[in-house]
DNA sequence: TGGATAATGCTGAGGAGTTTACTAAGTCGG
DNA sequence: CCGACTTAGTAAACTCCTCAGCATTATCCA
């Protein structure tokens, strides 16, 4: 416990610091709101919210029509377009990127589709035309971005290096950190796409309530990302998650139960197949309510393993198949209830495949967070390295 | 984030905190090396510290033969005896209870068998007289004492109880903190062995350098507990670490391989059987060597899940059979190299049975820490509920 | 005995927040 | 239209904390 002696200019800091966060994700608000909100004393908040204003982090908002009795007060708003962080999940086949400002208000995003097989050197050209493109929308450069955070399939080091399987072609070899940094000066991360799933259903979701939340991933890939007391676990070695590389749990073969059952059409791709799975099951096909069942008890040892070493409070269902979720929940939750102690809330994801970059726009908001608490609020500016 | 705004007197408190903190766990110091430590002015730390002396919370050692040159220092030192806190193992065969002082110094251990099949109320009396007899021992009466936390098998809810299967028959029925409650007026807390195994292993023994650990529990019973971010993860129900629940991880039967071997002689008692079994295997016994075999085998599919779904730095090997660590790390560590992605470091644990104990004793300093950092440090007296 | 060294004690300066009182700017009711 | 009431903004007095600097004190060493 290394708590270090404070002075008053730290104190000041602070104090500054709990007005933006009192004035953030808040209406306009008065400096008796604030007060309140902060517990400070309303002159006390008066001279640090116009320090704010000064510095440029906060705007005045003169009275207006009063709506009720006594003096009209100046209401104070966060400038949340002081600055932007910027989320790009890469997949494998679409890049989307998600520009947002400090308060998390969305003020762009680009999908783009991407070659399945496009090596790594090219994905990365397709990241950049992406974000230059998003940024150009919103009149910005590359300098006005705070933060930038990326999301991979597969375990991501902390250098943001993916040395174990993905299935991007070549990707072990890419060092994406180095190529946004090449273009960003701010600071770069990147991320496990599940990871940042489970961050952005925290954020935004389903599971906002949440403090210990197990993220499923269901897909042609399946996966997961775990929060525990309310934030992101990476592991000592990013790999937190990966219970599918267990050979126990059949997570890696588990959706061609969906892809050999009989009767799918000739046509379909492999996406849509089982989606086809889905639907003939929901109308009561026997072969394919066999398959899905198969497919979810495969599903459920990685989960009930999960969940046995986590006791999470929720499981959120997402990814591809969470579309159909309405086939799959009730059988999963029937194989859960025989393998774990205590079952889980399970719920649906709603983000849809935007999830990924929400999380990981979410984790810059976290970074630039975690920058002004230590190094406290100078005047708004994009953070460097 | 909600950061609330701190005045002068606060900001007082925190630096007293820091100087308590800057005191405890080093020799008696002198106002320069506190002022240093905690980063605070010379004058400052001085009269906090006399403020802390008054209180009770720090003595005085007036400067005695001084080994260098230059006017004596007065030296400060931390009154650890100002409170005192209890650990409590209650396992199957005995109870273990261990008296630590503020600064974690050990001031009374007892140790005393129980009937294994003591129903709850006789062994919880059991457990009245052994904390009599340890406080006794110490001078001391229960008032005394500012956090109790006692350790059982199997998981615990966030009332103290046991609401599953555990060893202790019986157990489900008990209420262990209400029980202690009526004796202790301190915060009392009950928790999980293989979690406060976890916590010791990290404070005192061979995981202090790690920040995420798994403590594997092997013995008759097999279990687990697990520290993420330097802190101990209970779950949203208590129930982390329970994997052993999972049928495909046959962690409940494993230790039969041992006890089925043939050639242990028929006296040996159930505990002694395996141990019968390790030592034939280390003498090089090929029927003893399968059954090792055998037990790691099903033992890594466990731990092999757990590593994979947290990723953690150490894994540690403790519980009764970490005696003959030597004849089953090797064969574990080749399991787990076919199983995870990423190998953790294996440590055999070092604290014998007394690691629950100590780790309950853990849990009550940072019971007594959390309520100095929010209630702020008055004088030295047992807080109450 | 005198000089060097390091800790102690004291005083004043400066900064931050709180309290209190007062003024300004609205609404409401007669 | 005017006065009572309510709420916001502003300024001054006050308290409390830390810090810097200087004088004082105690010990060792030559």
């Amino acid at each position: 416990m290394a708590t270090t002696g404070t002075d008053l200019s730290r104190m000041r800091e602070m104090n500054q610091l709990s007005i933006v966060w009192a004035l953030r994700g808040n209406p306009p608000s008065t400096v008796t709101e604030l007060a309140a909100r902060a517990g400070l004393s309303r002159p006390a908040v008066d001279v640090l919210v116009q320090a704010l204003v000064t510095d440029g982090w906060a705007e005045v908002e003169e009275p207006g029509a009063s709506s009720s009795v006594g003096r009209p007060a100046r209401r104070y708003r966060f400038r949340a377009d002081a600055g932007h962080v910027l989320g790009i999940d890469v997949g494998v086949h679409k890049i989307l990127a998600v520009l947002s400002d400090l308060e998390g208000n969305l003020v762009g995003t680009l999908r783009r589709p991407v070659d399945p097989d496009a090596p790594p050197g090219a994905r990365l050209s397709e990241v950049d035309r992406v974000v230059d493109d998003v940024l150009g929308a919103a009149g910005m450069v590359p300098a006005d971005v705070w933060a930038v955070t990326l999301g991979v399939t597969g375990p991501v080091d902390a250098a943001g290096r993916t040395s174990f399987s993905t299935p991007l072609p070549g990707w072990t070899a890419a060092d994406p950190v180095a190529h946004l940094a090449a273009r960003f000066p701010c600071p770069v991360r990147v991320e496990n796409d599940c990871k940042l799933s489970a961050v952005a259903e925290r954020w935004n979701g389903v599971a906002q309530d949440a403090d210990d939340i197990v993220f499923l991933l269901a897909g042609l890939r399946t996966g997961a990302g775990l929060i525990l007391d309310g934030t992101l676990r990476r592991g000592h070695g990013g790999a937190a998650g990966e219970i599918g590389a267990l050979k126990a749990v059949r997570w890696l073969t588990a959706p061609d139960h969906l892809q050999s059952c009989p009767g799918i059409p000739a046509t379909a791709a492999p996406g849509e197949a089982a989606a086809w799975v889905f639907q003939a099951a929901r109308d009561g096909d026997r072969e394919a309510v066999k398959a899905v069942r198969r497919y979810t008890r495969d599903l459920a040892v990685g989960v009930a393993a999960l969940v046995l070493t986590l006791d999470p409070q929720v499981v959120v269902y997402g990814g591809g198949f969470s579309r159909s979720a309405d086939v799959v929940l009730e059988p999963l939750r029937r194989e859960l209830t025989k393998h774990c102690l205590r079952l889980p809330e399970l719920r649906v994801s709603t983000l849809g495949d935007e999830s990924v970059a929400l999380g990981a726009v979410r984790l810059g908001l976290d970074e630039v967070d975690s920058r002004l608490l230590s190094d406290g609020l100078s005047a708004p500016t994009a953070p460097h390295r």
